[in-house]
DNA sequence: AGCAAGGCTTAGATAATCTAAGTCTACAAA
DNA sequence: TTTGTAGACTTAGATTATCTAAGCCTTGCT
């Protein structure tokens, strides 16, 4: 198995280029500019060792070769486009579903997250529950607890919120731990 | 369409970690260390905002969601690696055909290239030719000509050779003017 | 107990990528 | 013919992303 790849960047690149026969089209559609996308091409082609577009000044014309090589970049594309969203719906734009331990319902202000029109585009829904093991079936996003878990892979947050001496414990899995709705949370939480 | 799309450094190390269920045997195959492949991991984990793993003090398992996705995302590589190679068979490890003018085959040492050993691994073979059309049907990588070519959309390269007035000019594809073999060969030729 | 394996985190270095500004050619309208 | 516009290109420098290196923690083996 061979690891010298093309770059994603240089693919995406190709990709949205060979479709509009514009680099300033594809530039605009990924949101760089032209330049990115000229040099992100000419980077491609060098590791390849071969023209994908013949650059006319009249505009862009694929090669034999690009001709070839757009059909299936552009399916290994849509392939991973549509894994992606069949495992992960809304990526990153989701709110959190979190899991409040009964103990520490009473130390919350009363209607939380509610109350705080700031944390309306992060949170889904909250429920009781103080299981680690919902997080790990991805049922929780995140738990708010009042004492460590303590070494079980997850990551774990100490919260201290103004009005309260004990603190809190932020527990998600690694990979939410620093996202923008768990620093939203504990920011607003810490008040 | 989505431009949302995961990195896909990050996707590779999922892809490989997922195989051995080993960040250290991830690294190994991809020949970096396992705390790089921990942290795209985790980014994209974060990107998605689900988690692809279990970390097991045992070591990793999948979760629900990794399992889904592993199959998907292996057949989107699979995909491109075999179009990869199917359009640049070589990709960046092969030698460059070249042309060269008639006017100035003379000029350079005879037998050239073959009189110097340093440009073995980089050429395959030459053939006196001055038709840049032959370039962009990738049927030469090169050309060695005397007058430039001008506002074509090729890259072109002045070389002074030591022992010769009037300079020649070497010229490739854009994408390939900066490459390994394209950088020997022009050393090789200013000496 | 002591050690190795294999996770994890972090800072800092390195490398990849983007932008911005300027060049050039072709084409079309005045 | 001249002028304006569009879209390619290059380059330097800034910004980001990514990698390494070093240290920490837990598990499981000897």
């Amino acid at each position: 198995m061979t690891y010298r790849f093309p770059s994603l960047n240089g693919l995406k690149a190709f990709e949205a280029a060979a479709r509009h026969l514009s680099f300033k089209a594809a530039a605009s559609e990924l949101g760089v500019t032209a330049g990115a996308i000229s040099q992100q091409v000419k980077r491609l082609e060098e590791a390849l060792g071969i023209s994908l577009f013949r650059r006319l000044p009249q505009g862009l014309l694929l090669t034999k070769e690009g001709e070839a090589y757009l059909p299936e970049v552009s399916k290994a594309f849509d392939l991973l486009t549509d894994a992606t969203e069949r495992v992960a719906p809304a990526m990153n734009g989701r709110k959190l579903s979190i899991g409040i331990s009964q103990s520490i319902l009473d130390k919350l202000p009363k209607g939380w997250p509610r109350h705080s029109p700031d944390l309306d585009p992060y949170v889904r829904e909250t429920r009781v529950s103080d299981d680690v093991e919902l997080i790990w079936t991805n049922d929780l996003d995140a738990l708010l607890l009042d004492r460590s878990t303590r070494h079980n892979g997850l990551s774990e947050q100490e919260v201290c919120m103004q009005n309260c001496i004990e603190p809190l414990f932020f527990v998600t899995r690694p990979g939410l731990a620093n996202c923008r709705q768990s620093r939203a949370i504990i920011s607003e939480l810490e008040c």
